[in-house]
DNA sequence: AAAATAGTTTGCCAAATGGTAATCTTTTCT
DNA sequence: AGAAAAGATTACCATTTGGCAAACTATTTT
């Protein structure tokens, strides 16, 4: 089984550019130009990253007139952090039976403890 | 404010190989070998993504002998899913605000109407 | 009808990425 | 001591990535 979408939003997150887009993007609907002003970059650059994020889905675009929109497309964002959530509660139950396991070793046979 | 743990983490997430590897390893430390041997590609390729595991700090390794065992670090993931959690919450709290305001609109005066 | 605005496309480039094969070092087993 | 196991290192390669400058299209504005 394999995650194809959650490939795509990792690879999409990995850049900070773009992580920085989505973090302007998630305070409303931006056009691009406006949303490329604070980059040091020019705008070819900056489209390559835009059409990124929109083909791993994690913005839409519209354009209406010579004007795009883009927007956020949140529930991709939720599938990397459900990811993340799992990874980590997994961990977590583990370290747990790995700390119930020191301590059933340490209080059974203390007069073995070396 | 760059936050360049961030950018190395969400870099060593990037790669599907290397969120396969930190999947086995929530279920606990394992020793390069085991843990590469599920994979299809050369141990060179597969210490390369170890490497790049370690030094974006997802996981630690200790090499005891001629045997390396990794761990996940578990505070990195978290950093990750933290930064996630966040844009949705803000995103979350922008949407609730355009709904109110175009709740208003229609409440307000709903002769307005268009 | 010009001129300005907003974005797009094309061609190019250097560096990073993800992989290979071959060789080497160290530790452990017999 | 010799062989096997575990991993590391080196050199090399194709592709992807992230950037640029220049030229182009479509829509508003004036």
């Amino acid at each position: 089984m394999e995650n194809h979408s959650l490939d795509a939003a990792f690879h999409a997150l990995a850049d900070p550019t773009r992580r920085a887009i989505l973090g302007r993007l998630v305070r409303g609907p931006t056009a691009v130009t406006a949303l490329a002003q604070p980059f040091a970059m020019g705008l070819p650059a900056f489209l390559k990253h835009l059409r990124v994020l929109e083909q791993d889905g994690l913005i839409t675009t519209e354009k209406t007139g010579r004007v795009r929109t883009c927007h956020i497309n949140a529930p991709q964002l939720a599938a990397a952090e459900t990811w993340l959530a799992t990874q980590r509660s997994l961990w977590q139950a583990s370290a747990d039976r790995l700390a119930d396991y020191v301590e059933t070793q340490m209080t059974r046979t203390p007069d073995d403890a070396n």
